[in-house]
This record gives C-alpha cells, sequence and structure tokens, in this order.
DNA sequence: ACCTGAACACCGTTCAAGT
DNA sequence: ACCTGAACACCGTTCAAGT
C-alpha cells in the first residue's frame, strides 16, 4: 500500500467535499492535509498557497454552468449560475474572492454575456447581473448558515420564498430592456 | 497616568482606523490589543467575540447613510450606501457579514425601502438593490486590494469607469418600473 | 515527482487572578 | 468595572531532507 500520491485535481476533489461538511471557515490547509492523510506541506507541492487551491475549487464549483450560448435566456443562464454558487456550501463566497483576484476562468460572466448579446452593453449589463448573484447568492448561504446554528431566529415570512422573490425580481428588472 | 481605560465607542473607533490601515485579513483582536495597549484578553470584557466587535464597526460604517426618507431618490440612496461602504477599506465585506448574521441594524435597506414606497414590492426590491450594491462593492474592494499587491494586472480599460458604468446601469435597470 | 518533520510567526478564546 | 498573565487548541507557510 503506498501512501496514496495525490494531484491537483483529487486534492480539488478533497477539498470540495470536505467545504461541505465543515464549511469555509474550518476548511484549513491542515484539516485537507489530515483528510489526504498527508502532512500539511505536502500540499504546498500541488499549489503555492491555499488562495490557489481556493481558486481551484472556484472553478469547480463553476464548472456546472453550461458554456455560453447566444441562444439562451439570461435569466435562465443567471438561475444556473445561482444552482451552481448554492450547490456547494459557501459556495458563493469562495467564488467571490477568487473572482475579484481573477484567479480562475471567467466563465459564468462569459455565459451571461452571452445570452445578452441583443444589448448593446451586454458586458456591462453581465457584469452587473453577476455582481447581483454573488450578492444574493453570499447573503443567503450565511444566512442559512447562521441559522443552523441558532446564532439567528428564523425570519416571519418563509426565508426561501422571500429569498426566491428577491432574486426573480432583481433579475426580470435586470433585464427588463432586453430583447423587447 | 492610568494606564488607560477603555469602552466599546473607542475599541470600535480603534478598530475602524485599523482597519483603514492594514485591512479585514490581518485585523485581528491581537492587532487591535496592541495598538490599544491593552492584553488581547482584556477586549472579551467589551464584546463577547470578534463577530460581535465586527457588528459594531459595520454599524459605524452604515451610520453615514442618511436617515430613511420617503421624498428621497432610490438612485440617490444606492449611491449614499455605496459611498459608506467604500469609505474604508474593506467595509463592503463587514456589512456583508455582519448583515446575514443579523446583527447590527439594517439602516441600509430601510433608507432603500423608504425611497422605494411608490411601488407595491418596495421591501422586496429594496432588498435586490442592497444585494447588488453589496456584490459589487465587495468585488471592488478586493479588486482594489489585489491590484495594490501587484497580484493582478490593472484591467484593459479604466476599471474605475468600467466600475461605476456597472453600477449605474444596475441602478438604472432595477429602479426603472418606479415612479413612471 | 511527491512527501516528511520540524520549525516560525501567528490566530481566537477562556479563565483565574489582580486593582 | 476593567484589565493582566498564562494557557489551550489552533492557523498558513517555509525548507531541508527523505524516497
Amino acid at each position: 500500500m503506498a501512501p496514496s500520491r495525490h494531484d491537483r485535481h483529487s486534492v480539488i476533489d478533497c477539498a470540495l467535499h470536505l467545504l461541505d461538511d465543515i464549511g469555509l471557515p474550518d476548511l484549513s490547509m491542515r484539516r485537507i492535509a489530515a483528510e489526504l492523510e498527508v502532512q500539511p506541506s505536502a500540499l504546498y507541492w500541488h499549489f503555492p498557497n491555499k488562495q490557489a487551491l481556493l481558486a481551484g475549487v472556484a472553478d469547480r464549483i463553476l464548472s456546472a454552468v453550461p458554456a455560453p450560448d447566444a441562444s439562451r435566456d439570461t435569466s435562465q443562464v443567471a438561475r444556473a449560475v445561482l444552482d451552481a454558487l448554492l450547490a456547494y456550501r459557501d459556495g458563493a463566497e469562495i467564488v467571490m474572492s477568487s473572482y475579484a483576484l481573477r484567479l480562475g476562468t471567467p466563465r459564468a460572466q462569459r455565459a451571461l454575456a452571452a445570452s445578452l448579446t441583443a444589448h448593446p452593453d451586454s458586458d456591462v449589463l453581465a457584469d452587473a447581473v453577476f455582481e447581483f448573484i454573488l450578492g444574493h447568492a453570499t447573503l443567503l448561504q450565511q444566512r442559512m448558515h447562521a441559522q443552523s446554528i441558532g446564532a439567528v431566529e428564523p425570519d416571519a415570512q418563509d426565508p426561501t420564498a422571500h429569498s426566491d422573490a428577491v432574486f426573480c425580481a432583481g433579475i426580470r428588472a435586470l433585464t427588463a430592456g432586453v430583447r423587447t
């Protein structure tokens, strides 16, 4: 039994599964290394630092959004991006910081921009839509976690229904001027 | 020379100034304590934990937005919220996590909702606008910091101009249906 | 090519004890 | 009322050395 060699792909896999179990605040290099039954320093052979590892995780999270396709509806693409972000615990926060550092590939923005080619300022509007989705998803996921900790009493109204109404209203308004 | 007694207000003051100097990632309890010339454990007399201290900082950041006023234009209020978030380094990120945990007072959302009373779903739309502003400001500030570190090459186009265009387009679209 | 072992300079938080 | 001192259980990262 060789002591299990690893590569970037398997490390990211491990980090992604661990993320769902323990959340971003507890996702340390040491914890990932322990899960892989390896010393923490071993991770630095595959990635220069933690940020780079998380950028790999972010790319994997966004790999679930379909490739750019001008025939698709913007609200449809927006929903796909939201679903991808919500598919893993704290997914939005990870994508947010990786995107800001311009690590990883801007797959989501490209898919959104493609669906907006009818609009004169498709790239500007695509960025606005992406920023709204990220803000929405980040807030929602942090709230979900806070609630599971019991740090916060549930909303008066159903939180999922309200959150969905906010998302739909936002996307509808942002795409109202297009393909009229 | 008494060894300088402190209260919550002075601790938050110190943290806010320190934030501008060193940024959120380096803003540790130990660093704040050192700045106040006090032991780290002393901070736990004033706040139950770091999260609560940061919630105080978030409230102070948002205290710059004017009180709810139905006669104000939504785009005007949105700009005031953005300016408040950008006034301190990493202000958006601090407000984002404190708001998600429902610590602190929802001053910004109330001001936005007041400016939208003409709209039937003023609270839903106010939340959407707030989420867009937070996403926009967080991305912008993280990008600014990454750039100052040199971790990222500046945009081809002027980043400030592009970012401003995205913000204006987003706010215009989100408030297009109101007071027609 | 991929990993170990040991170290460095840090964290947030608790708690008995001091004044 | 407000703080010290010491401890506990952690961090990310580096680097010589192993196989």
